[in-house]
DNA sequence: AACTTATAATAAGCAAGCTTATTACATGAA
DNA sequence: TTCATGTAATAAGCTTGCTTATTATAAGTT
């Protein structure tokens, strides 16, 4: 109807839609999403300190903290001091990580067969395109304005 | 770089900095985008009541109900018990709703501009109508099986 | 060396969504 | 009419994210 405000509610919709269909399937698993999240993108760069992290993932260092605690607590992350910096927490999977990390793939791609079912494979690559450029306009940091 | 899971995380990931940056604006105007998001919806369907337009929302009724509260003590909704059925709560919004949603609709309008910067009407159409039909596709409430 | 300034991580407290459980009212069957 | 069942709204408590404020460590200046 109105198209001005199509986008944005529709993307808010859509997300929390995957969201709770995400995590309704891993609840047997004990993983949220959100968990996953950071472990997955923290699969791609160990060694990393929180800090950069949270700026990669552009999520508050808070955010990443408390889950990064409960990773830990869970006995998928491991967190070590960096010796050159004492404030630093360098990150690293343990050994569990990596089947937890599989399955949850798998079960992601359940949720995204189900989601995208009947939707042309050139609209899902403009829609991951779009995505990305919507992300880089949204990213600039807070955009200080001196 | 893994494909499977570009959608989904980046669907989160640009919702969650649309609200952000939504909220970051409108924190002058005292309402958050997930108020801004009830009374727009209601204001298509005054008179409904609270399970019916949690329904249409898609959201859970709890989670309408405390929206509500906020927005019926800032003056701007009124809830009325339905004397065909005292179970339930009609809505309406009131005189002060109107200004609110129209700055508040001008203010998305704006996020919405720097988000889709640069990003091509035709793909723009692409996404909208991808995105209803990931929202069908997720839709099936709770696919109850039986 | 002492002092300021910056940065990594965390604490406190709020917002929004969810699941599960309660309470009040409706409705259909005995 | 009474009793069982169903439904609208809410309560309690969890998760995830945010902003703002603290604390510990680094690093640069005088």
């Amino acid at each position: 109807m109105n198209k001005d405000t199509t986008v944005g509610l529709g993307l808010h919709d859509v997300a929390r839609m995957l969201r709770r269909e995400f995590d309704r399937r891993a609840r047997a698993q004990g993983l949220t999403r959100a968990r996953w999240q950071v472990l997955w993108n923290l699969s791609l760069r160990e060694g990393i300190h929180q800090a950069a992290l949270a700026e990669i993932m552009d999520v508050a260092p808070i955010s990443l903290t408390r889950q990064l605690e409960r990773l830990e607590e869970e006995g998928l992350v491991e967190r070590r001091v960096d010796q050159t910096d004492r404030r630093r927490l360098r990150l690293y999977l343990t050994d569990q990580a990596a089947p937890a990390l599989e399955s949850l793939r798998e079960l992601a791609m359940g949720v995204r067969h189900q989601a995208l079912a009947g939707i042309e494979a050139d609209d899902i690559d403009i829609l991951v395109r779009v995505l990305g450029r919507m992300r880089a306009n949204l990213c600039q940091r807070t955009e200080k304005e001196e």
